[in-house]
DNA sequence: CATGGGATTGACT
DNA sequence: GTCAATCCCATGC
């Protein structure tokens, strides 16, 4: 498998949420494929670069193609990928993984046997992956966090939008995208979510 | 299934 | 100093 180059996040952040959707995130001898991802972007409020340029949202305002990882609730790392053109501040929050490498590492890291919970939800996965803040800033196409490219030839995922989860400013944009037929997502969505 | 505890970070007064 | 934040999990019904 291959790495996805600079120019896969130097787009709009939307067309890079979807299409990360059966990409594979690998660190520490784990891997899973991404099976439901959010989009953020500086103009709408609930992006954290909503509130300008300041030392937190430094990374999100960088180039394309590193992490931004984000401390949450005292509790959790958060791991997005920053998208569009430098000076954009932008962002891919990856809300869940299906496992399918390392799987015994991360049951240890999780405490956990199900594969089903071992990294549905945004903070799950970055303890499956042993992700931490320390890697804020990293670069996504040569650094530790690797995010690579679905197999040619592998099916085409299935996508279906619908309202992002956990916010509470601008929560009806239809930013969140799943793949239709994984078990492992964060939470079942609506009926009435769109397919796409 | 509803609730509430957990306990860090950066922004802002 | 205060507060809100891209949430998880244990507990109780």
């Amino acid at each position: 498998m291959t790495r996805l180059p600079r120019e896969f996040y130097a787009r709009s952040v939307h067309d890079v949420a979807r299409e990360l959707i059966g990409c594979v995130v690998r660190h520490r001898r784990a891997a899973g494929r991404v099976v439901e991802t959010e989009s953020y972007h500086m103009e709408e409020p609930a992006c954290h670069a909503f509130a300008g340029l300041t030392p937190r949202t430094r990374i999100l305002f960088g180039p394309p193609g590193h992490a931004y990882v984000y401390f949450s609730y005292g509790i959790h790392a958060l791991l997005n990928a920053v998208a569009e053109e430098e000076g954009v501040g932008a962002a891919v929050l990856i809300r869940a993984l299906e496992p399918v490498d390392g799987l015994d590492a991360m049951r240890a890291r999780r405490g956990l046997a199900r594969s089903e919970e071992l990294c549905s939800g945004p903070g799950k996965l970055t303890q499956a992956l042993e992700i931490g803040l320390s890697l804020n800033g990293t670069s996504l196409v040569d650094g530790p966090i690797e995010l690579l490219a679905r197999e040619p030839g592998a099916r085409e995922p299935r996508v279906v939008v619908g309202e992002r989860i956990g916010i509470t400013k601008a929560a009806d944009l239809p930013w969140r995208f799943c793949d239709a037929d994984s078990r492992h997502v964060s939470r079942p969505w609506p009926a009435a979510m769109r397919a796409a």
